[in-house]
DNA sequence: AATAAGTCCAACCGCGTATGA
DNA sequence: GTCATACGCGGTTGGACTTAT
């Protein structure tokens, strides 16, 4: 049928986000909450698109987000979800907590393609002119590649009874079906954001753009979760520092919350107590062995971050899994 | 110092899906 | 069931920035 592209109107910009509409938007969301895209442009009277003013939200504003320099243990992850689950950048935010899908997927196809051709034309190399020993890495390439096809079924499988057993009475969002266990988020989680926000901006306005960076590092390390709102200046480190590994776990939901289903409830009572690592469910683990256990594969070793050989385990117990 | 080549990433585009009339 | 609309996702691009020559 052809729907009409939605930026095609005279009239909306594009291009760069200017820190002064950065600002009307998140002033938008602190007021209003996220979704319901169509009338931001109109209520906020910016000249952008709705689909503009979401991304500029889910991707550059949202709390949360960590930029910059991944670590090893995300870069491992991302190249386990990746075999795992293909190109569903989505998803394997989902799995990645302060990382958006767009930052994955750039990271992606800027380092890690470049990075595993590398690794493959250097196994391809090895096993050309060697037998028996060879690197770690060269073991993690060989064992992933052993593992995935048993991995993938068995999450396959996983997922069809998941399906059937845990999600017949509530339909999950596009976007939890593929980390089921992941809990349907309490809107809350929203609420802890918004007051980061809010008191950001109140600090950002009254420095200029460039002195905002050490408002936003102030927020970091007093509130555990926050970017600088203009991403000025915010040092890739920063974000995981003031985290533990408790805080981390309870990330994901929040990640769900703030990134996916931005349908957020508005009846919701948004009360200052709610931070956004307190109130989050845990999952029934009882009823979610086999997915508990990869969630466990994935996640334990994010306490240690760096640990060398961290996915050589994490693969051994995979194969053990299934 | 100039500029060509390469890299990176924010933002755009188009498509699929969900939803409601 | 059909159609219109909004949202979300993945692929792609444009241009700013960096590095090499």
């Amino acid at each position: 049928m052809g729907r009409p592209p939605c930026c095609d109107k005279i009239g909306v910009k594009k291009g760069p986000w200017t820190p002064e509409e950065d600002i009307t938007l998140v002033s938008y969301i602190q007021e209003h909450g996220p979704g319901n895209w169509r009338v931001v442009p109109t209520n906020t009277g910016l000249l952008r698109c709705s689909k503009s003013c979401r991304l500029r939200w889910t991707n550059y504003l949202r709390p949360g987000i960590r930029r910059g320099n991944f670590t090893d243990h995300e870069e491992k992850m991302i190249i386990h979800l990746q075999a795992l689950l293909g190109n569903r950048w989505a998803a394997i935010a989902s799995y990645l907590p302060q990382r958006t899908d767009n930052d994955i997927k750039n990271y992606w196809n800027t380092h890690l393609k470049k990075k595993l051709k590398k690794l493959q034309g250097h196994e391809h190399d090895k096993q050309h002119n060697q037998d028996g020993h060879s690197d770690s890495k060269g073991q993690w390439e060989r064992r992933l590649q052993t593992d995935i096809h048993m991995a993938k079924q068995a999450l396959r499988e996983a997922l069809s009874l998941e399906k059937s057993s845990n999600f017949a009475e509530s339909k999950p969002s596009k976007s939890n079906t593929h980390c089921p266990f992941i809990t349907p988020i309490q809107t809350t989680t929203y609420a802890s954001s918004t007051e980061n926000i809010s008191r950001l901006l109140e600090n950002w306005m009254k420095n200029s753009p460039k002195s905002s960076l050490t408002s936003s590092e102030t927020s970091q390390t007093t509130q555990n979760s926050f970017i600088n709102p203009v991403g000025i200046g915010s040092s890739p480190s920063e974000g995981l520092s003031a985290l533990t590994p408790g805080s981390l776990e309870s990330l994901f939901s929040f990640n769900s919350a703030a990134s996916k289903s931005v349908s957020v409830d508005k009846t919701a009572t948004f009360t200052p107590e709610t931070t956004l690592f307190h109130d989050e469910r845990k999952p029934n683990s009882s009823s979610q062995m086999p997915l508990a256990l990869l969630e466990k594969w994935l996640f334990d070793d994010g306490a240690s971050q760096g640990q060398e050989d961290v996915m050589d385990m994490s693969l051994g117990e995979t194969a053990v899994l299934f």
